[in-house]
DNA sequence: GAAAATATTGACTGTTTGATAAAACTCTAG
DNA sequence: CTAGAGTTTTATCAAACAGTCAATATTTTC
């Protein structure tokens, strides 16, 4: 029986291990150079496996892009999920900043895959964008608002202030080499990211303009 | 005679327009596609003359894409390279900021065409940024020390700061496409440009920490 | 341990792609 | 107006590419 037939049924041992090591391989090869950049064959190379043998789990070279890209959302999404309209607006945006910060770091393919897929116009995943993202996104606007009304947050565009954090974050993933490149060899990649998440929590919280006039609250400092 | 000898010589008419139309076209594809999934095909078609045509100007794709390279890069650097020592931080900032963002609104498709080549890992480039950008930067993070040293803005990272610079306004030129779904089609694009000029300044200047006490410098408002 | 189901392979197909050669055409300087 | 430089086209090629197929090998199931 064909492996990927329409009904739903039990996944082989085989099945399972060969479909996580292509999607992998996949997901290393897209993210580098785009959807129409990569081939099936570096993709089964990369694999470790025949080029036929990799068709046999995924027909066509879409299939593979379309069932990462499903994985990746999710992921994706999580962190804005977890922001909290009943959490301290501060804290929360910065641990929402944090964790896409984490992402950035944790998985880089990944953003890259995304920005890839953005950058080319989207024309796989405008839909999802549209059904997904949007309604998240407006949920999440609606809260940033109401902290803005309280004063809880200075008011700015919510939305523009969601684009800030993620260019700011995916940047480390995205534009990794020239980060490297400007950075120099000199800071280890854990040392880059611990400067990035201090740098980024003085700029969402206090911009650049220096405060002559004491803070209602503290800053918190390593000791 | 060859068109494209090494020797230096002076340009046709025909040779001047078809370079232009060709590097037009080849823009369009490139920073749509990346490198490998450009196609020479359909840079041709989209300049409107024949492939060995095309080939006859630009003996190979990768020469179309340095001649690229080249021309974008000097653009890219300019904004950055005008930001002053001598000028006021904070308004020297500002239309730095501005700047870019310009750019992006008025160049996406070179930004887009920077973004893929560092996406892929800058496989074309590496050199030129190390040699051209990276000497800027270290430059310009000079300056931006003594700015802090004085106090006359808040102490960062100043390598960050920059990123954080160029990210949040690209961002709108290579994630155009998300930034449309979410903004929706209400507010044009040249609202959209004011709306994010407005949000960055706000942003580098103050963050999104209110404030209880007054500030030594007033804000501008628009009445 | 044999039958059935699953997995892998080699050989292949039609197409797209980057690039070349040479013939044919067009423009322009004298 | 013509000779030669400059431009364009037709025809072509080899390599890379996405995808197929039938035959073979391996696993799983009973």
């Amino acid at each position: 029986m064909k492996a990927r037939a329409t009904e739903t049924q039990r996944k082989t041992r085989i099945q399972m291990e060969n479909e996580e090591r292509i999607l992998d391989a996949a997901l290393e090869e897209f993210s580098a150079h785009g959807f129409r950049g990569a081939t099936i064959d570096r993709i089964a190379e990369h694999a470790g496996m025949s080029k036929p043998n990799l068709l046999y789990y995924f027909r066509r070279k879409q299939d593979m892009y379309e069932a990462l890209i499903a994985r990746l959302l999710e992921t994706w999404l999580e962190p804005l999920k977890e922001l909290d309209a009943s959490g301290d607006p501060l804290p929360e945006l910065q641990s929402y900043i944090r964790r896409k910060l984490e992402m950035a770091r944790d998985f880089p393919r990944e953003s890259r895959l995304f920005a890839n897929e953005i950058l080319q116009g989207a024309p796989r995943i405008k839909r999802l964008l549209e059904s997904e993202l949007k309604p998240l996104v407006d949920e999440k606007v609606e809260v940033l608002r109401g902290w803005m009304k309280d004063g809880q947050i200075n008011p700015v565009d919510a939305r523009h202030l969601i684009f800030s954090i993620w260019s700011t974050t995916q940047h480390y993933a995205d534009f990794d080499t020239q980060v490297q490149v400007i950075l120099g060899p000199d800071r280890g990649s854990e040392g880059r990211f611990e400067d990035a998440a201090r740098y980024l929590e003085t700029l969402f919280l206090d911009g650049l303009r220096p405060q002559t006039s004491k803070r209602d609250t503290p800053r918190v400092r390593t000791p």
